[in-house]
DNA sequence: TTATTAAAGGATAATTATTATCCTTTAAGT
DNA sequence: ACTTAAAGGATAATAATTATCCTTTAATAA
């Protein structure tokens, strides 16, 4: 659990000003873990009601620019935002739609991966679709 | 190679009138593999010059619909459109962006994250990236 | 083969999503 | 406190997607 002061200094590290707003979208993100550009709108708006989309928008430009969050394109989802962290996949209930991080072993998958394309890989995004533990009982 | 009237049947079994524009269409997915909405509607522009991009559009929701084509979600590139066929993955070369299907064994990956999450998994969706052989020469 | 009909195409309007612009405010660093 | 680049808000502009309306046509059956 990350506070403001926390995630304020991390925001400077990448040379983001550390607006009121920003600290709230950062936050928000910390908190939710992934959100998508409504979600983000709505609940920034309950703390800055005046908050224009365009400022949303900007934040989420710039902060992908600055690699401080990522964007996760989820099948037959609108994208989510998370906080940019270590390597990572993604489990999605295909009921209740929440979004969790799964640390995986893929070493084994990319090396069969690029032995069979000869690509050199470097990197993966493995979004897993299936019914949480909540979902199935 | 699949030729236009097996494509044709296709559509019909999907409940698809099989229109020269839908076949058209088709076609081109059949043959290029995969392409974004910009690149078909070009594509297509060759051999039906009045086509509307709603045509376009209109083709892709409902074969999306029907399950006669899959979306295919690429980090930082626009969504792909490709024929439905057996369960595949992806790799996506980050010099030329040229997409090539892969087969990978992902039972083991998948028993593991069912094992981590708790969740009851379904579907994958695994995008790799990397260099093609081509490409790293 | 023709007749019937639901589906599909084309043109374009409407809507939604995203970005740009302009001007004011403010955080960060002296 | 002062300076300045960066960021916010309002809103216009653009891009992407969907809806509408009317005409055409593919599929099916007589």
């Amino acid at each position: 659990m990350k506070n403001i002061l926390e995630i304020k200094n991390n925001l400077l590290k990448y040379n983001l000003k550390a607006t009121p707003q920003r600290l709230c979208i950062a936050n928000c993100l910390d908190i939710h873990g992934h959100m998508n550009v409504d979600e983000l709108y709505f609940l920034v708006s309950q703390e800055f009601p005046t908050i224009s989309v365009a400022t949303i928008y900007k934040n989420i430009k710039i902060m992908l620019e600055r690699v401080f969050i990522k964007e996760v394109k989820i099948p037959k989802q609108k994208s989510v935002y998370e906080l940019n962290k270590a390597q990572h996949s993604h489990i999605v209930c295909s009921k209740c739609n929440k979004i969790v991080d799964i640390q995986l072993q893929t070493e084994e998958l990319l090396r069969s991966a690029s032995q069979i394309s000869n690509f050199t890989l470097n990197e993966s995004a493995i979004v897993l679709n299936g019914v949480c533990p909540e979902c199935s009982k």
